[in-house]
DNA sequence: ATTAAATGTACAAGGTTTTTTACATTATTA
DNA sequence: TAATAATGTAAAAAACCTTGTACATTTAAT
Protein backbone atom coordinates (compact mmCIF):
# COMPACT_ATOMS: atom_id res chain seq x y z
CA UNK A 1 0.00 0.00 0.00
CA UNK A 2 1.18 3.90 -0.94
CA UNK A 3 0.64 7.11 1.17
CA UNK A 4 -2.05 8.54 -0.93
CA UNK A 5 -5.39 7.11 -2.36
CA UNK A 6 -7.06 8.46 -5.40
CA UNK A 7 -10.38 8.44 -7.44
CA UNK A 8 -8.95 8.42 -10.85
CA UNK A 9 -10.86 5.30 -11.99
CA UNK A 10 -14.04 6.89 -10.72
CA UNK A 11 -13.70 9.88 -12.50
CA UNK A 12 -11.84 8.71 -15.21
CA UNK A 13 -15.18 6.25 -15.98
CA UNK A 14 -17.12 8.90 -15.58
CA UNK A 15 -15.67 10.83 -18.49
CA UNK A 16 -15.72 7.49 -20.21
CA UNK A 17 -12.03 7.43 -20.82
CA UNK A 18 -9.78 4.53 -21.34
CA UNK A 19 -6.69 3.53 -19.37
CA UNK A 20 -4.92 4.25 -22.77
CA UNK A 21 -6.62 7.37 -23.86
CA UNK A 22 -5.92 9.17 -20.17
CA UNK A 23 -2.14 7.68 -20.69
CA UNK A 24 -2.19 9.81 -23.93
CA UNK A 25 -3.47 13.09 -22.29
CA UNK A 26 -1.12 12.42 -19.93
CA UNK A 27 2.06 11.54 -22.07
CA UNK A 28 3.01 8.40 -19.62
CA UNK A 29 1.91 5.23 -20.66
CA UNK A 30 -1.21 2.86 -19.84
CA UNK A 31 0.50 0.81 -17.39
CA UNK A 32 1.66 3.96 -15.41
CA UNK A 33 -2.15 4.62 -15.17
CA UNK A 34 -2.64 1.34 -14.43
CA UNK A 35 -0.11 0.92 -11.77
CA UNK A 36 -1.57 4.20 -10.12
CA UNK A 37 -5.40 3.27 -10.39
CA UNK A 38 -4.46 -0.04 -8.36
CA UNK A 39 -2.19 1.72 -6.22
CA UNK A 40 0.98 0.15 -7.03
CA UNK A 41 2.55 3.34 -6.47
CA UNK A 42 1.84 7.11 -6.12
CA UNK A 43 2.54 9.11 -9.06
CA UNK A 44 4.82 12.17 -9.45
CA UNK A 45 3.39 15.61 -8.52
CA UNK A 46 4.21 16.35 -11.87
CA UNK A 47 1.62 13.56 -13.20
CA UNK A 48 -0.52 14.57 -10.26
CA UNK A 49 -1.52 17.65 -11.96
CA UNK A 50 -1.38 16.43 -15.29
CA UNK A 51 -4.20 13.85 -14.09
CA UNK A 52 -6.12 16.27 -12.09
CA UNK A 53 -6.06 18.52 -15.20
CA UNK A 54 -7.44 15.75 -17.47
CA UNK A 55 -10.03 14.96 -14.97
CA UNK A 56 -10.95 18.45 -15.08
CA UNK A 57 -10.80 18.15 -11.11
CA UNK A 58 -7.82 19.20 -8.33
CA UNK A 59 -5.22 16.72 -6.84
CA UNK A 60 -6.51 17.75 -3.49
CA UNK A 61 -9.82 16.00 -4.87
CA UNK A 62 -8.22 13.25 -6.91
CA UNK A 63 -6.14 12.10 -4.43
CA UNK A 64 -7.07 11.72 -0.36
CA UNK A 65 -4.84 12.04 1.98
CA UNK A 66 -3.95 8.76 4.05
CA UNK A 67 -1.93 8.24 6.97
CA UNK A 68 1.09 6.37 6.35
CA UNK A 69 4.56 7.63 5.00
CA UNK B 1 13.80 23.45 -14.01
CA UNK B 2 10.97 21.34 -12.59
CA UNK B 3 7.71 20.62 -13.57
CA UNK B 4 6.00 21.97 -10.67
CA UNK B 5 6.93 25.61 -8.82
CA UNK B 6 5.79 26.39 -5.09
CA UNK B 7 5.20 29.18 -2.16
CA UNK B 8 6.52 26.87 0.15
CA UNK B 9 9.39 29.56 1.40
CA UNK B 10 7.15 31.92 1.20
CA UNK B 11 4.10 30.21 3.46
CA UNK B 12 6.89 29.02 5.89
CA UNK B 13 8.28 32.66 6.36
CA UNK B 14 4.73 33.53 7.11
CA UNK B 15 4.69 31.01 9.87
CA UNK B 16 8.39 31.39 10.93
CA UNK B 17 9.54 28.15 10.40
CA UNK B 18 12.96 26.84 9.43
CA UNK B 19 13.95 24.41 6.94
CA UNK B 20 14.92 22.51 9.53
CA UNK B 21 11.66 22.59 11.47
CA UNK B 22 9.32 22.32 8.71
CA UNK B 23 11.73 19.08 7.70
CA UNK B 24 10.81 17.54 10.96
CA UNK B 25 6.86 18.13 10.89
CA UNK B 26 7.23 16.27 7.55
CA UNK B 27 9.71 13.39 8.78
CA UNK B 28 12.03 14.70 5.89
CA UNK B 29 15.80 15.70 5.85
CA UNK B 30 16.74 19.30 6.24
CA UNK B 31 18.25 19.19 2.82
CA UNK B 32 15.46 18.04 1.11
CA UNK B 33 13.39 21.06 1.99
CA UNK B 34 15.80 22.84 0.57
CA UNK B 35 15.95 21.56 -2.57
CA UNK B 36 12.05 21.38 -2.90
CA UNK B 37 12.18 25.09 -2.21
CA UNK B 38 14.78 25.87 -4.58
CA UNK B 39 13.28 23.87 -7.34
CA UNK B 40 16.07 21.18 -7.68
CA UNK B 41 13.03 18.47 -7.61
CA UNK B 42 9.46 18.37 -6.83
CA UNK B 43 8.68 16.43 -3.82
CA UNK B 44 6.92 13.23 -3.77
CA UNK B 45 2.99 12.87 -3.87
CA UNK B 46 3.21 12.25 -0.19
CA UNK B 47 5.13 14.88 1.11
CA UNK B 48 3.53 17.34 -0.87
CA UNK B 49 0.70 16.77 1.10
CA UNK B 50 3.06 16.30 4.18
CA UNK B 51 4.36 20.33 3.22
CA UNK B 52 0.72 21.28 2.58
CA UNK B 53 -0.98 19.88 5.91
CA UNK B 54 1.94 21.92 7.43
CA UNK B 55 1.53 24.73 6.05
CA UNK B 56 -2.12 24.79 6.41
CA UNK B 57 -2.82 24.64 3.12
CA UNK B 58 -3.72 22.71 0.19
CA UNK B 59 -1.57 20.72 -2.50
CA UNK B 60 -2.83 23.09 -5.48
CA UNK B 61 -2.35 26.20 -3.48
CA UNK B 62 0.70 25.50 -2.80
CA UNK B 63 2.26 24.16 -6.36
CA UNK B 64 1.56 26.12 -9.17
CA UNK B 65 1.05 24.18 -12.17
CA UNK B 66 3.82 24.80 -14.81
CA UNK B 67 4.12 23.51 -18.36
CA UNK B 68 7.19 21.12 -18.87
CA UNK B 69 6.95 17.48 -18.21
C1' DA C 1 33.50 41.89 15.13
C1' DT C 2 32.53 37.26 16.76
C1' DT C 3 29.62 33.69 17.38
C1' DA C 4 25.78 30.99 16.32
C1' DA C 5 21.92 29.88 13.41
C1' DA C 6 20.10 29.26 9.00
C1' DT C 7 20.67 28.32 4.36
C1' DG C 8 23.07 26.61 0.05
C1' DT C 9 25.52 22.90 -2.14
C1' DA C 10 27.88 18.32 -3.30
C1' DC C 11 28.20 13.50 -3.88
C1' DA C 12 27.31 8.63 -3.32
C1' DA C 13 24.02 5.34 -1.91
C1' DG C 14 19.38 3.60 -1.54
C1' DG C 15 14.52 3.79 -2.54
C1' DT C 16 10.66 4.91 -5.65
C1' DT C 17 8.49 6.00 -10.14
C1' DT C 18 8.15 5.23 -15.09
C1' DT C 19 9.19 2.91 -19.42
C1' DT C 20 9.37 -0.88 -22.62
C1' DT C 21 8.18 -5.29 -24.01
C1' DA C 22 5.40 -8.97 -23.58
C1' DC C 23 1.73 -11.93 -22.38
C1' DA C 24 -2.71 -13.30 -19.62
C1' DT C 25 -7.24 -12.35 -18.26
C1' DT C 26 -11.70 -10.05 -18.42
C1' DA C 27 -15.31 -7.37 -20.84
C1' DT C 28 -17.57 -5.94 -24.95
C1' DT C 29 -19.42 -6.35 -29.40
C1' DA C 30 -20.35 -8.62 -33.85
C1' DT D 1 -19.22 -18.06 -30.05
C1' DA D 2 -15.56 -15.71 -31.96
C1' DA D 3 -13.13 -11.56 -32.38
C1' DT D 4 -11.64 -7.36 -30.44
C1' DA D 5 -10.96 -3.98 -26.85
C1' DA D 6 -9.74 -3.07 -22.26
C1' DT D 7 -7.45 -4.22 -18.25
C1' DG D 8 -4.07 -6.77 -15.18
C1' DT D 9 0.55 -8.21 -14.45
C1' DA D 10 5.78 -9.12 -14.73
C1' DA D 11 10.65 -8.07 -14.97
C1' DA D 12 14.62 -5.29 -16.16
C1' DA D 13 16.37 -0.82 -17.00
C1' DA D 14 16.24 4.19 -16.75
C1' DA D 15 15.02 8.25 -14.41
C1' DC D 16 13.96 10.57 -10.38
C1' DC D 17 13.45 11.46 -5.17
C1' DT D 18 15.55 11.26 -0.52
C1' DT D 19 19.14 10.37 2.76
C1' DG D 20 23.52 11.02 5.23
C1' DT D 21 27.62 13.35 5.77
C1' DA D 22 30.13 17.18 5.20
C1' DC D 23 31.50 21.80 4.34
C1' DA D 24 30.73 26.80 2.58
C1' DT D 25 28.16 30.91 2.65
C1' DT D 26 24.79 34.06 4.37
C1' DT D 27 21.99 36.08 8.03
C1' DA D 28 20.99 37.22 12.77
C1' DA D 29 22.31 37.84 17.52
C1' DT D 30 25.52 39.02 21.10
Amino acid sequence: MIGVQNRIQELRKVKKLTQDEIAKLCNVSRQTINAIENNKYDPSLSLAFDLAKSLETTVDELFNERKTR
